[in-house]
Formats: C-alpha cells, structure tokens, sequence
DNA sequence: GTAACCCTTCAAGTTAGCTTGAGGTCAAGG
DNA sequence: CCTTGACCTCAAGCTAACTTGAAGGGTTAC
C-alpha cells in the first residue's frame, strides 16, 4: 500500500506541512517520489513516522532522532558500538519513565484527595483522613506533592 | 532551611539563569524576598521546583505548568472542576507512559538482538532465530520497530 | 578596603520546531 | 482542454525557552 503525504497526516495525525518539514530535516530519507516528484509513502514509512512521532511525544529532539535513525541503519558500525547506543537509549527511557511515574503518583494522590472531597461535598473530608493510613501509592504521591503549598 | 538562588540550582541542577527565568514566568509566586531583594528558596519551594523539572521533562510546557499550579491553588474553583482537571492531567500522562513503553518495547527488542549477535559475533545469531518463538514484549518490540527499514 | 562572587534588572540574541505565504506543478473529473 | 484540489519548493515569519550581556548593588574572606 502506498500514500501521498496528506493521506499519511490524516493517519498519523501530524500535519503535512510537518511531515515536509520532518523530510527536510533528513528524517525520512527512505522516501520514495513519483516522477513529478510527489513523494510516496509506503507501509514501512507509516511505521517509521509513528516512531518518530512516539520519540517526539517523549521529548526526543528532531536531530536525536535522526542520529538515532541513523545508527540503526549503519552497516559500518560494530555490534559493540550499536548494543552500548541500544543500552544507553534504554536508560533515558526509563528514567523518563520514572519522571512519569513520580508524576502519576501526585495526581492519584490528587484524585483521590478531590474524589474523597466530591463524595463528601467538602475537602475536609479526604483533610480528615490521616496521611499514613492511605495506601502507599498515595502516601508516595502525598509526599511527593508539592503539599505544603496548597491548602489540601 | 532555606537557600538562595545558586544553592538551589545546585541542588536540582537548573542553570541559575534558567530559574529566574521561571520566576518571571510566574512559577515561583510563593518566593520570598530578603531585604535586599535577594529570593529565598524554602523547602517547599525545593519540592515544587523539583515538580516543575518533572513535569519539564515530560515536555509539559512552562505555561501548562503555571495553569496546572495556579488550578492547584486558587479557592475559588470547585471540587469537580479541580477533580476533572487531575483526571485529564493523570490522562495525558499515561498516554505519554504507553508511548514511552511502546519505545521501551522496541528497545528491548534491539539488545536482545544486539545482545545475542555479540554472544554469538554474527548479527546472523538473531536473525536465525524464528521471531514467533520469542517471548511475548520482544516480540511486541520487533512488530513496533520499523524492522524492514533495517538489515535485521 | 578591595577582591571575588554572589545577587539584581532589563534587553537583546539564539535555537528548535514549526507555520505561513508566494508562486508554481501534478493528476483526476467533467 | 480546463478546472480543481492536492501537491511541490523556497523563503520568511513566529513562538517558546532559554542564554548572554551590560550595568550595577550586597556580602563575605583576607
């Protein structure tokens, strides 16, 4: 199956100015055109832009990403040299993840705190409650937050 | 305890100029001054700025982060506004979770492959392997990676 | 006291990542 | 053949988020 680049923004959801854009920077060298020059989108481009839309999502720059293209395609680099990049990517990831993590802890806390107070129609309600006696996974959100700052 | 400006972006390894920056963005409302002037960091403060590098690096920009803090704190909203807006946030934020695993997915599946070339000192190891006998989130991995765009 | 090193404001410069506009081309329907 | 809508390039413009520079004030170490 093959798509024009408007057909491939309305899949991915990205703009097609961008996606002209994102070719300019180098980012989809695979690309094919016809002969007037209109460029061809083929499956395996539609799941390298979801890719790439996925790393952008998560905060990698469009030259990261392009690097990182790169060195997948490298046929000159050692396997050593491509498993320490692999490895090294993994980690950002799951520290990135972490960041989430910590961030999904505060806001459970926080809905918990606002569901408590709905189901009570005030917010001394969940205010009543004792800290330490939430599950942990609250406690952690709890501490995490920024408490003191608000008048929770 | 309290810390002045520098201290702190030791402490969270922010440039100094980067946050006075967000000070005059208005991230820092509770910041007290010294007589002459000088902005006083207090532990809460430490906490929150912590908050506002999380919330950074999981590309939430400087204005979001400001509308996310000042909903946090103003008195006037009520419980459901306050409880739809923690839904939307906690929403918004295991989407990027599931991009970031869908990245981690592939990543797992490129040192397992990576991996195994180096046990071996052939990329020929892996690509040997039937990939339908792998388990289950390499597998996953390898569907999620653009793999035809690469000599796997 | 004076140097070093913090801190201040205000303003201008830089970079990434689009976004828009002008001016022209391609491909399908009537 | 002509129109229409989607495509093309190239260049300029824009916004967010810093970053740097100028000009100066406050505080601590010798």
């Amino acid at each position: 199956m093959s798509y024009t680049i408007g057909e491939m923004a309305k899949k991915v959801g990205i703009p097609v100015t961008t996606l002209r854009y994102y070719d300019d920077q180098g980012l989809f060298p695979f690309l094919e055109r016809t002969e007037g020059g209109i460029r061809v989108f083929r499956d395996e481009d539609y799941r390298w832009v979801k890719i790439v839309r996925s790393l952008k999502r998560t905060g990698m720059s469009l030259n990261d990403i392009r690097d990182f293209m790169n060195m997948s395609m490298e046929g000159d680099r050692t396997i050593d040299q491509r498993l320490a990049m692999y490895h090294h990517q993994r980690e950002l990831v799951r520290e990135q993840m972490a960041d989430l993590q910590e961030m999904l802890d505060i806001l459970d806390y926080k809905c918990w705190f606002y569901e408590t107070a709905q189901a009570a129609g005030t917010t001394d309600a969940p205010k009543a409650i004792p800290r330490d006696t939430l599950p942990k996974h609250l406690r952690e959100g709890y501490y995490k937050s920024g408490r003191d700052k608000e008048h929770d």
